[in-house]
RNA sequence: UCCUCAGUAGCUCAACGGUAGAGCAUUCGGCUGUUAACCGAAGGGUUGUAGGUUCGAAUCCUACCUGAGGAGCCA
């Protein structure tokens, strides 16, 4: 061949040069002696012209009879075209046919309106069409932007164990795993203990993987694995927790329309609504928020949970993410600290995400004393053995400390503006679906 | 776990008690600027499974299976 290889992505750069793109064909159009190949290789589309009189016989044949997904490279001239999806095209020279997608087994994925039963089923190939393209690039710069986010604040990544022998937050919504017949260990649901561990270690920590939940929820924000964030901060009280959660929530929307604004072109995302998420965020107690959400005619009562229509109702009046902090203890874990003032209190925090998308963030300040922390373990009825080492954290250095959690795939599907978090992650796991 | 809804061609749907259809996909033919191209033709069905009601069931009833939406719980 002989003619440099680029990306799709790059093809501003070769105007009016001839290059080869590898790639796969995404659609065809065929007209008499023309054929228009769109080419998708990854980072981008390329309409490309093949006209029968300029061409040997034996490539256009080729061409004009492809089916989709076929596999090719294509060598030919770039062209800035306005009528071509992204601005230029490539007159065909050359082409070479990698595989040829049988006709007897076409590719599955049509260019029309499939089912989500249908879709899922194909996931694998799914994420070759441009909506779930753009979604999970969206996902790559929002994990990008938590890394830098916490790597330029002083915060190292001390990663915390997946198998892990105790329940953080009580047993029934973990997976159990047989650890060669010894012992039942568990998959983790959340880092924190151990984050916990490793602030008093570095001062500030995060950690950054898939976490689990045997949970049987069904809804549009619930997967069983899911990939969550969870900074860690020594010397960090509840107010210090909520500016630095509302700080990355801010980065990362700036970011996400700074880099990838055509993938929210893509996703059809009113970028309005994300424009408006700046600091300061509202701020109310649960006691306040209980009393607007009776307000607005809501069922709940003092000493509740919200529910999801709940958290609606609490954010529709605002622009951006709205912070409710100082929830009942009753209904929070074992681990919160007590608010002074008022100990039936726990000094927790969540952000709860603008149209819907729900609690994206939950946090808070543990408690630091060691002798709360028992009691609290007993009124728990929580294995005092297994807690231990992390006792031990009260017994040798104490300090008021805090951090929260933040749930990558909700946030992702706020960006995207998707009905559904699973469109956020490449292989959903969800209730009754853990295939492909 | 509970509630609601839905399963008909490879896909998306129509037919709602009386001969199972359309668009897309596939095959064949036409077209030198198409934008989910268009035009013509062809092939493609045990209507999720098992029972029941009826002269007759895709359609009505029962159970089961599968999926979706929601509740609770949560990020």
């Amino acid at each position: 061949m002989g003619t440099k290889i680029i990306r799709i992505s790059e093809a501003h750069e070769h105007v009016g040069k001839t290059v080869t793109i590898q790639g796969w064909l995404y659609n065809l159009r065929k007209s008499g002696k023309i054929v228009f190949p769109i080419i998708r290789d990854g980072s981008g589309m390329m309409q490309c012209v093949a006209v029968k009189n300029n061409l040997p016989e034996t490539v256009f044949e080729a061409l004009k009879g492809l089916t989709q997904e076929s596999s090719l490279t294509v060598t030919g001239t770039i062209r800035a075209e306005a009528r071509a999806i992204g601005g230029f095209e490539l007159d065909v020279a050359e082409a070479q046919i990698i595989q040829h997608v049988s006709e007897e087994h076409p590719y599955p994925i049509t260019p029309k309106e499939h089912g989500v039963d249908f879709l899922m089923d194909h996931r694998h190939l799914w994420l070759r069409s441009r909506r779930q393209h753009a979604a999970i690039r969206v996902r790559h710069e929002v994990i990008k932007g938590i890394r830098d986010y916490f790597d330029s604040h002083g915060f190292t990544l001390v990663d915390t164990p997946i198998f892990t022998p105790a329940a953080c937050e009580g047993t029934t919504t973990l997976f159990e795993v047989d650890y060669f017949g010894e012992e039942k260990v568990y998959l983790t649901q959340s880092g924190q203990l151990y984050n916990e561990a490793n602030a008093m270690a570095f001062g500030k920590v995060y950690c950054f993987g898939p976490t689990f939940r045997a949970e049987k929820s069904k809804t549009r924000r619930h997967l069983t694995e899911f990939w969550m964030v969870e900074p860690e901060m020594a010397y960090a009280d509840l107010e210090e927790i909520k500016r630095v959660a509302e700080d990355l929530v801010v980065h990362l929307v700036g970011r996400i329309l700074e880099n990838r604004r055509e993938e929210l072109k893509e996703l059809e995302r009113d970028t309005s609504k994300l424009e408006s998420v700046k600091a300061p965020f509202p701020r109310m107690s649960y006691d306040d928020a209980v009393k607007l959400l009776e307000s607005k005619g809501s069922e709940i009562q003092w000493g509740g949970d919200f529910g999801n229509t709940d958290e609606t109702l609490l954010t529709q009046d605002f622009d951006r993410p709205v912070m409710v902090d100082r929830y009942p203890a009753a209904i929070k874990a074992f681990y919160f600290q007590p608010d002074e003032q008022r100990p039936e209190l726990a000094l927790g925090v969540d952000v709860i995400a603008p149209e819907g998308y729900g609690e994206i963030i939950g946090g808070g300040q543990r408690i630091h004393d060691l002798a709360l922390l028992e009691k609290r373990l007993a009124e728990h009825n929580l294995p005092r053995e297994a807690f231990e080492w992390y006792l031990d954290l009260r017994r040798f250095g104490t300090v008021p400390h805090g951090g929260f959690g933040m749930g990558v795939e909700r946030f992702v599907a706020w960006m995207c503006g998707l009905e559904h978090v699973r469109e956020t992650i490449p292989y959903p796991r969800m209730l009754y679906r853990t295939r492909p």
